[in-house]
Formats: structure tokens, C-alpha cells, sequence
DNA sequence: GCCAACGTTGGC
DNA sequence: GCCAACGTTGGC
């Protein structure tokens, strides 16, 4: 059974994916969505994961994976979210910006462009390959 | 800075 | 259980 795809969103001010690759990995936490959280908690150890800048740069800028499964969020007093931690896998050669995958018709049904205000989503097989061959590789 | 799209909260 | 008010996210 192959990895499944995500899309996390974060505002590269509060953390961008250059701050990953300088941690390695984190604790991605401080979802207060119930829908983002139902995808945390279906991340499996391995997932493949694009990482999007929201606001600036507003584009996937790299690749992350699962590194800990869903685990009740530290950030969270009330105990009602989750946490995953994520590690680093590398950036792409070159960004894919909002405004591409909204003109690219193989995207269309995705659901971060659907559903714009959700910060954790999945990303079927062919919109992955799509996105990576945007990125050029 | 504005506003659309959602979610959540709380009065009834 | 409905819905108005409010808060948040995130594109523009």
C-alpha cells in the first residue's frame, strides 16, 4: 500500500519551509480546524507531504513527510486537536505558485483550492505527479 | 486594508 | 435546532 499526500499551509513569517530544513523536523501543531484535523489524524508515518507558503510567496515551496503520527497537540488545553511532527525531505527545484495551480485544469478539484481556508489536505496521486512536474522535477 | 468563505458561539 | 453575530484565514 503506497504513502498517502497532503498539503500543510503555513505563513512563512510564523514558519517557512527553510525553517524545517533547518530543524529537520518539528511538531506541527496549533490546528484548530476540525476538518485540517481529521486529515492530521489520518497522516500515516511516511506520508508525503507539499509544503505551502500562505500570504508571501503563496506558493508549494517543498516536500515534507510524516514523522510521528497524530498525538494529542501540546498547544491545545482543552485536549480537543491534534499534533503530527513532520521532518524535512527537500525543497522543489523551483516553487509552484497559487496562481499556476489555479491555471493548471489538473487541479481543479483540489481541495486546498476548493476549500481555500484549510491548512491540512489531501492531494490525490495525479495532482501530486502535476505539481511536481511544475516544480520541474 | 478589504472582504469572501467558513467555523464557532450563544441567545432564543 | 435555528440563526445572527462574531472571529479567523488567506487571497486580492
Amino acid at each position: 500500500m503506497s504513502a498517502a499526500r497532503w498539503l500543510v499551509k503555513s505563513e512563512p513569517h510564523t514558519y517557512s519551509f527553510d525553517h524545517l530544513v533547518r530543524d529537520g523536523r518539528t511538531v506541527w501543531d496549533g490546528v484548530r480546524n476540525n476538518t485540517a484535523a481529521l486529515h492530521l489524524k489520518a497522516m500515516r508515518q511516511d506520508d508525503e507531504v507539499l509544503f505551502y507558503h500562505s500570504n508571501v510567496g503563496m506558493a508549494v515551496v517543498g516536500i515534507a513527510e510524516v514523522a510521528r503520527e497524530a498525538f494529542p497537540d501540546p498547544s491545545d488545553p482543552a485536549n480537543r486537536f491534534v499534533a503530527v511532527e513532520l521532518s524535512a525531505v527537500r525543497a522543489l527545484t523551483s516553487p509552484v505558485t497559487l496562481a499556476e495551480m489555479k491555471a493548471t485544469p489538473a487541479l481543479a478539484e483540489m481541495a486546498m483550492l476548493r476549500q481555500g481556508r484549510l491548512s491540512v489536505s489531501p492531494v490525490s496521486a495525479a495532482e501530486w505527479e502535476t505539481i511536481l512536474r511544475l516544480a520541474g522535477g
